[in-house]
DNA sequence: GCGACAG
DNA sequence: ATCTTGTCGC
């Protein structure tokens, strides 16, 4: 994968304010509204998918997770990205890149912390992705410019944010203890640079246990980049297979972590 | 000054 | 993210 906007790559030397308002421009560039070159329905439906012909009909999807790296004085000093790229339920290819790490974890910054190594283990997959999937929050942003829309708009590829809690924005309802498939709308409020009320994604409950006192907690789904917020979620509920994460991003992230030098391969 | 915050 | 023991429930 390349990138048609280097431009507006993460560049960790800027300024906090300079940061802030490469996110603004972010935003502005994102679409929040489905503008993908597949049917998202295949996701939910592999057996028709599979009937329409060969596996090449079905979108490949790629998960993006990343882990970290200390030195000799137990210090993170690299960062870890790993990509699992799969169609039809089945790993396409699972590459990974690190890269020394150039900033802090802040909250609202974090693509300026993991976006370089990211974009370094997208360059080395070979297939091209339909569809990307990231750890953390896409639209549901103080400036609606989460890692995965900076991502996505970066490659212009279609891209989901899937964060296990939640950034900002209101839930419009509680969000406990939910039976699995639903999802409650994060509304904005005043921490977001939308108007109030806009919904940002979903809380979504893609499992749950069916006994009485032991509960999962929701994920929380956001459009990265031509996605919408209800196909953002009909994807993530799709794509959870027997865990609450999504495939894609539950393999990135076991890869994230056997990749580790001295971590079993 | 207080509160609140992905990974 | 990462560090870590026990503990609850299926």
């Amino acid at each position: 994968m390349t990138s048609p906007r280097p431009d507006l790559e993460p560049d960790a030397s800027l300024s906090r304010a300079e940061m802030e308002s490469l996110q603004r421009d972010i935003a502005a560039a994102a679409v929040f509204d489905d503008d993908l070159a597949f049917d998202p329905t295949l996701l939910s439906n592999p057996l028709a998918a599979a009937a329409g012909g060969a596996d090449g009909d079905q979108p490949i999807v790629a998960g993006v997770d990343q882990s970290f790296l200390t030195n000799d004085e137990g210090e993170q000093d690299r960062a870890l990205s790993a990509v699992v790229a799969m169609q039809g339920g089945e790993v396409l290819e699972r590459v990974h890149a690190i890269t020394p790490l150039e900033s802090p974890y802040i909250p609202g910054l974090l693509s300026f912390r993991e976006g370089r190594p990211i974009l370094a283990a997208l360059e080395k997959l070979s297939v091209d992705p339909d569809l990307l999937l990231f750890d953390g929050s896409g639209r549901i942003h103080f400036r609606q410019a989460g890692i995965a829309t900076h991502m996505g708009v970066v490659l212009d590829v279609p891209a989901i944010g899937i964060a296990k809690s939640l950034l900002c924005g209101e839930p419009r309802e509680d969000t406990a203890d939910r039976s699995e498939g639903t999802r409650i709308a994060i509304e904005a409020d005043d921490s977001v640079d939308a108007p109030a009320g806009t919904v940002l994604g979903y809380a979504v409950q893609t499992r749950q246990y069916d006994s009485p006192n032991r509960y999962i907690n929701p994920l929380y789904v956001s459009p990265g980049h031509r996605v919408g917020a209800e196909t953002a979620a009909d994807i993530a509920l799709a794509l959870a297979a027997s865990y609450k994460l999504p495939e894609p991003v539950r393999l990135a992230d076991s890869e994230a972590t056997a990749a580790k030098p001295g971590g079993e391969d």
